[in-house]
RNA sequence: GGUGAGGUGGCCGAGUGGUUUAAGGCGCACGCUUGGAAAGCGUGUGUACGGUAACGUACCGAGGGUUCGAAUCCCUCUCUCACCGCCA
């Protein structure tokens, strides 16, 4: 959500930065219904200071107990007073409804060095790390090699629930969990983050929190129940919200907290894209970077949260490359966003791995997170920030090939052999 | 799942229909006092929206309702605690 004292003030300058990706802003809708807005809140609560004064005379006549002939004449400029409070009330809450629904599907504003564009193509890379290997044979994909070992079977999953499902077994499930506890440990041993444990399971009120509602429902998997549950699509759901209608005292600042759980996506738009694997699945495991910072800090911070995944990607010795999302690429709520690429051999190609966004106040408006500003003594909206660290299934994939010996087995990455008791190779 | 008791400001806690615009205390901040401190005294101490301001309005777990008037009465939900049942 943006700030609506910022529309209001500097309508044209707002407008021109949502242009840069795509969204059309407008301005004379928004301040129509501002106008009318603030004008039935002042009639409103004039009705009420009226309405309030009369209950209070009523209280004292009443109590006196002297005026008994005036009392069914109060009652009757009450009983009207009532009424009109309460139509003036109604009339404001239309507006407000309209003016929320406008403003809560305005996308965050973005920074100002976003490149201009429309989709990843237009993407800036920004740094590249490590050099794809070479190999002298004939490389496979995930796929191959999973079925070569019979390590990971997509018919199971298929069978089990349908497709983009997937079965993992031995030694290649093992990883997989190897990968997740080696990211953990990292972020908390070596990049101070607190690791929390959170609920799957979520309400609509904290989907709208991060931004994924009401725009982006067909996203998600919903449970069929007048609780109105959602299957978190990311572990940014359930964590941001650990702090919604908080203040935070400046001495806590920054939280850093790690959290690593299954996401659910529905994905309906995207039939077609990726359908070979495990890159895109219906549930896949992510480790997740969430940080509550000051204003002034987060361009800093997301420019750590970066460094905090990449890390992961050099300890695992893989080939990687960090971009700048366009304007046209970012995500609804961030202001600004850098994806980690990991080389995939199979694909001769780079391929996300992470995300990591700052999302300056828009997340924290909607969902009133606040810290005290010891300069100014009041609650001021903080900044909100997370990255993807990493994508476990998508990690998983990226060792399986890059790792892999001519015969279909796959080496372990130094750092993870003592996740896996001292195992050095995967035998397929 | 059943029964019972609860949810009031940073914290404790009063308040069962009308001078409560939430008593009192603790804590905190500032001031007075002091050589300094403690004690004492005084003042202040929530959030949001509107207003240059004075101030107004809303908020006592959430949402509805009754009433001229609701922290207080009614309904639904939710969370906490206790006991029982069930369960990994």
């Amino acid at each position: 959500m943006l700030d609506i004292k910022l529309i209001r003030s500097e309508p044209e300058k707002i407008a021109a930065k949502l242009v840069i990706r795509g969204f059309v802003l407008d301005v004379k809708y928004i301040n129509g219904l501002e106008r009318e807005y603030r004008q039935l809140q002042d009639a409103s609560q004039s009705l009420q200071s009226e309405r309030n004064a009369y209950a209070k005379m009523m209280g004292k006549a009443i109590s006196e107990a002297k005026t008994q002939e005036e009392i069914p004449l109060l009652k009757e400029r009450g009983e009207e007073l009532k009424q009109a409070c309460i139509h003036a009330e109604e009339e404001l809450n239309k507006i407000q409804d309209q003016l929320e629904d406008y403003m809560s599907g305005i996308p965050n504003l973005p920074d100002d060095h976003v490149p201009p564009g429309t989709n990843e193509d237009d993407n800036l890379e920004i740094r590249r790390w490590g050099k794809p290997r070479d190999f002298t044979f004939e490389v496979k994909d995930h796929v191959d090699l999973g079925e070569l070992s019979g390590m990971l079977d997509f018919q199971a999953g298929a069978k089990i629930t349908g497709s983009r499902f997937s079965v993992m077994r031995g030694g290649i499930a093992r990883m997989h969990r190897a990968l997740s506890q080696f990211m953990l440990d990292t972020h908390q041993i070596e990049h101070g983050y607190e690791e929390v444990n959170v609920p799957y399971l979520v309400n609509r009120e904290s989907l709208y929190g991060t931004g994924q509602l009401p725009k982006f429902e067909e996203d998600l998997f919903k449970l069929q129940d007048e609780r109105e549950f959602y299957l978190i699509p990311t572990a940014e759901v359930p964590v941001t919200n650990i702090y919604r209608n908080e203040i935070i005292d400046a001495s806590q600042l920054p939280i850093k907290l790690t959290c690593h759980t299954p996401c659910f996506r529905s994905e309906a738009g995207s039939y077609g894209k990726d359908t070979r694997g495990m890159i895109r699945q219906h549930q896949f495991e992510k480790v997740e970077l969430v940080q509550f910072v000051e204003p002034t800090k987060s361009a800093q911070a997301l420019d750590l949260i970066t460094d905090h995944a990449e890390a992961l990607l050099q300890k695992l010795g893989l080939p990687y490359r960090t971009v700048m999302l366009c304007g046209g690429d970012i995500g609804f709520s961030a202001s600004c966003t850098h994806d980690i690429e990991v080389w995939l051999p199979s694909q001769k190609r780079y391929r996300e791995i992470s995300s990591c966004s700052n999302f300056r106040a828009f997340q924290a408006r909607r969902l009133k997170i606040r810290w005290r500003n010891p300069e100014t003594g009041k609650p001021e909206l903080l900044h909100t920030l997370n990255g993807s660290g990493l994508a476990v299934g998508r990690t998983l994939v990226a060792v399986m090939e890059n790792y892999q010996l001519e015969d279909g087995s796959i080496e372990i990455p130094k750092i993870l052999q003592r996740y896996m008791g001292g195992q050095t190779v995967i035998s397929s």
